[in-house]
DNA sequence: GACTATAATGTTAGCGCTGTCATTTGATTT
DNA sequence: AAATCAAATGACAGCGCTAACATTATAGTC
């Protein structure tokens, strides 16, 4: 038998909220099913049933239990979005495009972080799966077999972002990041730099794109490149420490490609620090084109990913495949730009 | 009998993922109640038995339902954390180590962003509840009538951060937005500034500090501070313009108070795109001490906030709730710091 | 060796909701 | 007026799990 104390402090395990759809039922003169109706299905519910219905939940401050709700109906409502960090700001603004849209749908986001080296992510997965997520949205295209089996056994729509594989789990919304490191070669050489260094975090994608890049380079006959490397996520700090061993071990005149905005943005303020000048003495090209890249000062040069998109395109893409339906082309090529200001 | 077709296709409907506790006992040759324990509570399990358990949970690929196990236990081992938003990184560390505490108590961290003034903050709450977490985070002290109600009716604990109060919905872990006006109007005043300019955006805990900044300010004999309000959520650009305003309304060889690090990274470009020198020219302060404070250049002065430790109390505090037992001091001042660098 | 305490496991009854199918009601048709 | 149909509502079972109690096996006591 529950005991009330006096006070509902809260915290206390007497479960206030035990206004269940069976108390609003009574109240309303109905039965449960017809409460559950208005709640999910009000068409199907006469307007006066709906109307009593209605007052009886708000008198009774009834707040529906989606755990029973998502156990019965097999659908929890619930997106899981998994990115490799909260604390870069590139990943945000997918997701939050992408949450919006969900949420008009009627589905709340779950985030899960990767980018924690205790946890592999493989538990990260089987955590999340235990919530039943209806869908799954996944950052990058790279995932171990233990992965892959987890993921596909759990028979919900998948959808990858931030790259593009010809085989996709099930959807992929993303670009290439080879073609990011070739076309910023092949722009650099095009405006004539021939010194070239690069700095780069070393997480797989950056790596990629540096890979790309040098390849492309060598290609033009350029092949020694200086090449530093700090460890992901970036900040200022590593993008000022990155550009200073290059620096200090003699680069000059050249131009620093960064793989993040953030980190190029250090290696504005070390240039700045140094009175060099840009992009006279040092020029500098970023990647991301985040909301600061356009008011630093000087404007920063990068690579844009039309990331608010990016976020539509695999809300719409999910929610297809939650309702059933098959996507039309499940990769999607967001393509990008680069963004010429004012430091190359 | 589940039936495999060829393709397990993710997206049909047909759950693979239904591989239940009876399937991994029937399999184990106990009884479901037995693997549930192996789950949970394993120390109450033979050695033997657990073994057995787990080589069937292994072989079928069981992934616990938690709906079903939060509904049954009403115990949903989730945790909701309310920010204003993700894109502003001051929140995502304090979010971190709250989360990071947390799960390594087996609570999963579900973000609710309240910055988006389509959605309610009540809607918000709403939705957050129906997921019947274990415990919710707040930021911030401020809530509707409405909000309270719900909150506390919901009967589980609260945690309240980045404020301060003397009467928190339970617990509440920050400092004194007021006090840091005022420290900061005083130690200004004391490094010999008169002439001061404030760039704050329109959040309500910005307003607080900018209000006890100016008042403090007229105790000492100065009333005629320039003031530029910007709105959130902050970015570069909203401190260039804001100071923008008060540089071509003649603001000059003074300091400007900033409501974040990011505004005054801002303040600080444009006051490099002008050739001013700083802090001869235009002297700042920020609030914050983001990660990139100390590496701007010149390095910022700000006001630190020690958000690992607020994210950890909160969750210590959170764990202490939860756990049914009350908190020892529910009024948590983590007080601040000006850091002093080089831009004062 | 009968008796008690403890550990290990099982049985039962829901948790709060929704899918499915059944029933009732009133309107529409012929 | 009987037959037909759609709209509105309800009864019932069960989603997958765990709390609470019941039972059985094992060890410890005198």
């Amino acid at each position: 038998m529950k005991h009330a104390s006096d006070k509902p402090t809260p915290g206390s395990r007497r479960d206030l909220h035990s206004v269940t759809l069976e108390d609003v039922a009574r109240l309303a003169g109905v039965s449960t099913i017809t409460v559950s109706r208005a709640l999910n299905h009000p068409e199907k519910v006469a307007a006066a049933t709906l109307e009593k219905v209605n007052r009886a939940i708000n008198q009774t401050g009834y707040v529906p239990n989606l755990l029973a709700g998502g156990l019965a109906s097999r659908r929890s409502r619930l997106i899981a979005a998994i990115i490799p960090s909260m604390a870069n700001l590139v990943y945000a603004e997918t997701i939050k495009y992408f949450s919006e849209r969900l949420r008009t749908a009627g589905y709340q986001v779950m985030l899960g972080e990767s980018g924690y080296p205790q946890t592999s992510e493989q538990s990260l997965i089987s955590a999340v799966l235990s919530r039943r997520p209806d869908g799954i949205l996944l950052t990058g295209v790279t995932h171990s077999n233990d992965c892959r089996r987890l993921l596909l056994g759990a028979g919900i729509p998948l959808i990858e972002i931030w790259d593009i594989t010809p085989t996709p789990l099930d959807v992929v919304v993303g670009f290439s990041h080879v073609q990011v490191g070739e076309q910023v070669a092949d722009y650099l050489v095009d405006k004539g730099y021939r010194r070239i260094g690069s700095v780069s975090a070393d997480d797989r994608r950056a790596q990629i794109r540096e890979k790309a890049l040098l390849s492309r380079l060598s290609q033009h006959g350029i092949s020694d490149v200086a090449v530093s490397q700090v460890p992901a996520p970036t900040n200022l700090r590593l993008g000022r420490d990155g550009v200073a061993r290059l620096l200090d071990a003699g680069f000059r005149n050249g131009v620093v490609v960064c793989s993040s905005d953030t980190l190029a943005q250090g290696v504005l303020t070390e240039a700045q620090s140094r009175r060099l000048s840009v992009p006279d003495d040092i020029a500098i090209i970023g990647f991301g084109d985040q909301s600061f890249a356009a008011d630093t000062f000087p404007a920063l040069s990068t690579v844009r990913i039309d990331r608010p998109r990016m976020g539509q395109l695999a809300a719409e893409a999910l929610l297809t495949r939650m309702a059933g339906e098959q996507v039309v082309e499940p990769v999607i090529d967001l393509g990008f730009r680069i963004i010429e200001r004012e430091t190359t």
